[in-house]
DNA sequence: CGCAGCGCCTGAAGGC
DNA sequence: TGCCTTCAGGCGCTGC
């Protein structure tokens, strides 16, 4: 489940490969998810970013074209032909190179869009701040909190008020944060620890290379190892670190969540 | 406009 | 052993 350490794991390692390529050809799965693979042949790549969990690759002629990986997408490269039927998209460069878009559950998507443009993508289009932006203060981010009484864990996963969370770097974040979360409203100061718990997080993600619960694997085919370094999410029975108390699963808005029932208050 | 509910997908795991 | 059901969950879409 890519979420934004492993999508930057992978940008840092495809971003050197693919600097002043050219596009000569691009395949794609039947899947209307991924039919725009095709619509960026011709353009040369300029760069490769990320926003959130979206891997941005800019494209000349102020195109852009974005990649999301869902639950179990993961980006490769590769030279010759392949038997792999997980694969479902792939593009061909002027070196002979591949890149491909190996994806299981066919969660991921591709998109080609004029740059910044991403109305077609109301997620992308709506998200919030990267984590890591200097600019970002804890003052804003309880801000955007406030906007919704939604539980806290929920309006993490909706990218809005910050970008690249997903279920394992919130419940840890949360729990690191001591903040609940189910919590519908959480003060200012609370605000601050939780950004700075999820600035911790993340950053730790990325040193180890992702996570790798299942499917996840970096661009050179290696598993992250931060799983080993997981606190919280996935411990549900196991004793909280702090407290001892045993760590519990709840769903919250239909989504599985461990937290400290002791440590993490409402 | 915000948000709840649903559908998309497939492999793994659990039940009988 | 093998079939069936359930679960995992990010995000786009629909409709209230």
């Amino acid at each position: 489940m890519p979420e934004l350490t492993e999508v930057e794991t992978i940008r840092r390692q495809i971003a050197p490969a693919l600097a002043g390529r050219r596009i000569v050809d691009a395949w794609h799965a039947p899947n209307p998810k991924f039919v725009a693979a095709r619509q960026v042949v011709g353009r040369t790549v300029q760069s490769v970013g990320r926003r959130g969990k979206y891997l941005v690759i800019g494209l000349d002629q102020e195109r852009e074209l974005i990649v999301h990986l869902g639950m179990t997408g993961v980006v490769r490269l590769r030279t010759g032909a392949t038997i792999d039927p997980y694969v479902r998209a792939s593009w061909t460069f002027d070196d002979d190179t591949i890149l491909e878009l190996r994806d299981i559950r066919q969660f991921g998507r591709v998109a080609s869009v004029a740059s910044g443009d991403y109305r077609t993508l109301p997620t992308l289009h709506a998200l919030g701040p990267d984590p890591f932006d200097p600019a970002l203060t804890s003052r804003d981010f309880y801000r955007a909190l406030r906007k919704s009484t939604q539980r806290v864990k929920t309006q993490l996963l909706s990218q809005r008020p910050i970008a690249g969370v997903g279920n394992i770097y919130a419940d840890e974040a949360l729990w690191r944060a001591r903040v609940h979360p189910a919590s519908r409203r959480v003060s200012q100061p609370r605000a601050h620890e939780l950004l700075g718990a999820l600035r911790t997080v993340l950053a730790q993600g990325i040193d180890n290379g992702g996570t790798t619960l299942r499917d996840y694997r970096t661009f050179t085919g290696e598993t992250g190892s931060n799983q080993h370094a997981l606190d919280c999410y996935g411990r549900h029975g196991q004793p909280c670190g702090r407290c001892g108390t045993t760590l519990v699963r709840k769903v919250y808005d239909g989504r599985g969540t461990t937290f400290c029932p002791v440590c993490q208050r409402v």
